[in-house]
DNA sequence: AGGCTTCCTTGACGCAGATCAATGGCGGAA
DNA sequence: TTCCGCCATTGATCTGCGTCAAGGAAGCCT
């Protein structure tokens, strides 16, 4: 028992591979580990690249290790929605299916951290622990998707800005562990075109509520990327959900 | 390889319980079965029941053998998004959650095949086969989601209706392996209200567009909830989706 | 039959957010 | 420094859908 969470710890400090933390550390034994790691190899995108396009022929699955990736899909006059915010430590790629379904893109230099599908496929099969936390992942995923689906059918834009200020500030604060003071200070990692992409708004609107915001003294801006939240009590009452998601422990 | 191919076909044939069709068969061995067989038990509800509540504790996963559920969410002001519709060999419930995160009400008369959360969380420990296949399960809904925000976040409300139709027709169509005629049938089963509920609208909106797409030929009205459609390839045009998901084979 | 209830349709009107357009600010290149 | 390109803001106007309201159709109970 003790040498399990020796082990559990050596693996969480020992590198810097997200899907070697989440997919494998937390049940994870040597041979798996030492496969995954003659697997893995990195790539490197500049921002605003595009990873790869819907249609596309994808060869691998990666998780991100720094930067911010987006997943949306396109009609075919143009209309473009977000359908995936991939934060580090956030995984991409589906084993058993070949082909993309949505384009990737860098919003910002992006690392990702990769494995070319069929060795992991392999892997997954004889490696149940890595089945069993992806699936976790997946519906963790599933479960975003969901109250991503309840903002675009019946937010209104106010309630849809406030809302993805509240989960970036979420994620922000779950990522650097960041102390639970009242006030808090948050990057945004997209433009006001991207953030109209994930709401299903137009830039205009987005800026629009964003100023509204402002003027009723929810936010403050420092610059045009980064915002203050005061209080974030708040901002979740204007983000219209009824639980905190945690933040208000 | 003769041996697996028969075992296949006998399990395929011998129940009526989805989960063993779908997250079992694909590679089960009798033993899996056989601890599936035991676990599992029915429930039945009645059309408008609700089968469980958000935040309710909910200590069993089950699929759908026959009628529609759906999964909805609602915010403090009543207003309602579905975010999931479950049919006949869906899956509900979550492995490793204990509180349901959204209701789920039987919108026609419903039978359940229900296992146990704990039990079923341990067999899927020992068997890694259904933990793949409920990854596999699990993808395939988070790619419905994805369509699904493309459909709330960009669409209008006639494409909603479009693709609804189409969404349900393709459903229906792969249940009952129905000849691909160039003209069919669909049963709607879904009020007014709950389509608007799917689509992010309000029912005297589905209502308008619907009959909008009846004066233009599009579909056709027989009763009120049964549609016709005279060209597939007109709906889905419709819809404004880019791929026929299929249909058009 | 008559009168419920439930579901659906249609009309009139208003508003939230889209669209079109102009301007401002900032950072990088020369 | 000046120019240029990108991003953001703000205003004016338009419009698709929501809201409110009034029936209609079909099924069920008495």
């Amino acid at each position: 028992m003790a040498a399990l969470q020796e082990k559990q710890v050596q693996h969480q400090e020992c590198g810097d591979c997200p899907i070697r933390h989440r997919a494998v550390c937390a049940r994870c034994d040597t041979d798996e580990l030492v496969a995954l790691e003659q697997l893995k190899y990195y790539r490197s995108f500049q921002a605003g690249q595009t990873v790869i396009w819907s249609g596309d022929r994808m060869d691998f699955v990666a998780s991100v290790v720094s930067g911010i990736a987006t997943l949306t899909q396109t009609m075919e006059d143009g209309r473009r929605q977000m359908v995936g915010l991939l934060l580090p430590s956030d995984f991409v790629g589906r084993p058993g299916r070949m082909i993309a379904s949505y384009d990737v893109t860098a919003t910002t230099d992006l690392v990702m951290c990769c494995f070319r599908r069929k060795p992991f496929e392999d892997m997954m099969v004889k490696t149940p622990h890595v089945a069993q936390r992806l699936l976790e992942m997946t519906l963790d995923e599933l479960d975003a998707a969901r109250e991503w689906m309840l903002l675009l059918g019946r937010k209104t834009a106010r309630e849809k800005i406030a809302s993805l200020l509240a989960i970036i500030a979420r994620r922000d604060a779950s990522l650097h562990l960041r102390q639970p003071s009242s006030q808090l200070t948050v990057d945004l990692p997209l433009t006001r075109e991207e953030m109209a992409d994930y709401l299903g708004l137009t830039l205009e609107t987005v800026s629009r509520q964003i100023s509204a915001l402002k003027r009723d003294g929810v936010i403050r801006l420092e610059g045009k990327r980064q915002i203050v939240i005061p209080d974030l009590r708040r901002l979740l009452e204007e983000a219209g959900d009824d639980s905190d998601g945690g933040m208000l422990a």
